[in-house]
DNA sequence: TATTCGTGGAG
DNA sequence: TCTCCAAGAAT
């Protein structure tokens, strides 16, 4: 038995997860349709991105701006801040400049169809696909990291990701519905986050039970098939938590492109594989008594491991800032664009100073 | 097609 | 502690 949208779409009617972003099965049906900006604004958010991590950044951009108009007028530095801490921070700059877009050349409203939505910054196949889906009904494929495990198991694809990525489009062109297209998209993605999980999927509560390939010989967890990880290289680096005397600690702008572009940080030396932890302080952005912490920072990115020395230096009060670099005052650090990997080397050279109070 | 982009939570 | 990975996009 093939599997059926409608199938689906009952599952989802009783099953639908509330999100903050979504118009429920219910409302869709009262003739309730979601706001492309906020569609798109979570959309984004979302990739690669889980929902918990998501809610509150959604929350908190919709209180700064609650329209596209509003996001296009703000600083690109004011949403580089908001956006601290979600991670790939291209986004960010890319969410901005599609704002800017929507303005400029759609006359403030989002483009009314897949194939146009996917020529704004930071929307690719899988965002203007799920856009039109979700805020026009359209018919669009959506395919999302859920949408190519559910299929990858019911047909069981051999094909390993991400070369699979064309036939499981294919597939799921197939199976969208003419009607309903966005609660089709948002049950796909739902059954694969709550029921065809990566691990331990729930097949006794699948919708789709009676037509999976995978689950009719039991291996599910073998779907979707992919090419093997590169591993995780190791770099080091040292970073130079610089504090004057009021409590003031000195930071620097990252370059718009590459690893956390656009990002506030401490000043430090590059990150690299070969780095010699007891050799760097010809790299201090100034003459001072410069002592390590005792433990390194360690974090993690995507594609290295990082082990941070943290330098420390108590400053004069009266201490200038080097060209290009700032003092941020004590009630400031919080509200500065500061990824995750600088919030931790400030907490290890001086606790507490990232954090809100009041 | 293959890399480069974060982060934090789950198991 | 370690691995995996979450509604991908840009280059």
């Amino acid at each position: 038995m093939s599997p059926s949208a409608d199938l689906l779409l009952d599952w989802y009617d009783r099953h639908a997860r509330r999100l903050p972003w979504r118009v429920g099965p219910a409302e869709r049906r009262a003739g309730i349709r979601p706001d492309p900006y906020r569609v798109w604004l979570s959309e984004v958010m979302l990739q690669q991105t889980t929902v918990t991590a998501v809610k509150p950044y959604f929350e908190a951009f919709l209180s700064l701006w609650p329209t596209v108009a509003d996001l296009a007028a703000a600083p690109v530095e004011d949403v580089m801040k908001a956006w601290a801490g979600l991670g790939y921070y291209s986004r960010a700059r890319n969410l901005k400049a599609c704002a800017d877009a929507v303005m400029r050349d759609h006359g403030g409203r989002f483009p009314g169809s897949a194939a146009a939505l996917r020529d704004l910054p930071g929307i690719g196949d899988y965002t203007a696909a799920a856009i039109a889906a979700i805020a026009y009904d359209e018919p669009a494929a959506v395919v999302d990291g859920n949408v190519e495990r559910v299929l990858a198991r019911v047909f069981k694809v051999e094909t390993p990701l991400p070369a699979a990525k064309k036939e499981i489009r294919v597939l799921q062109a197939r199976l969208t519905p003419a009607k309903r297209a966005g609660d089709y998209a948002q049950a796909m993605m739902d059954l694969g986050a709550t029921i065809c999980t990566p691990k331990r999927p729930a097949c006794s509560l699948c919708p789709w039970d009676q037509s999976c390939a995978a689950h009719a010989s039991g291996v599910e967890e073998a779907y979707p098939r992919r090419g093997e990880k590169a591993d995780r290289p190791e770099r080091g680096g040292a970073a130079f938590v610089a504090i004057r005397a009021d409590g003031a600690i000195l930071m620097q702008r990252r370059p718009e492109r590459g690893l956390l572009g656009g990002m506030t940080e401490v000043p430090g030396t590059a990150w690299s594989p070969g780095f010699d932890r007891d050799r760097i302080l010809a790299d201090a952005p100034f003459q001072a008594d410069w002592r390590r912490v005792t433990d390194p920072v360690i974090h993690v990115f995507t594609h290295f491991r990082l082990t941070l020395d943290i330098w420390l230096a108590d400053l004069p009060a009266a201490h200038p800032a080097p060209a290009g670099s700032w003092w941020a005052a004590p009630d400031d650090v919080p509200h500065e664009a500061l990824p995750s990997v600088m919030k931790k080397a400030i907490e290890a050279a001086r606790p507490g100073a990232t954090r809100k109070r009041k």
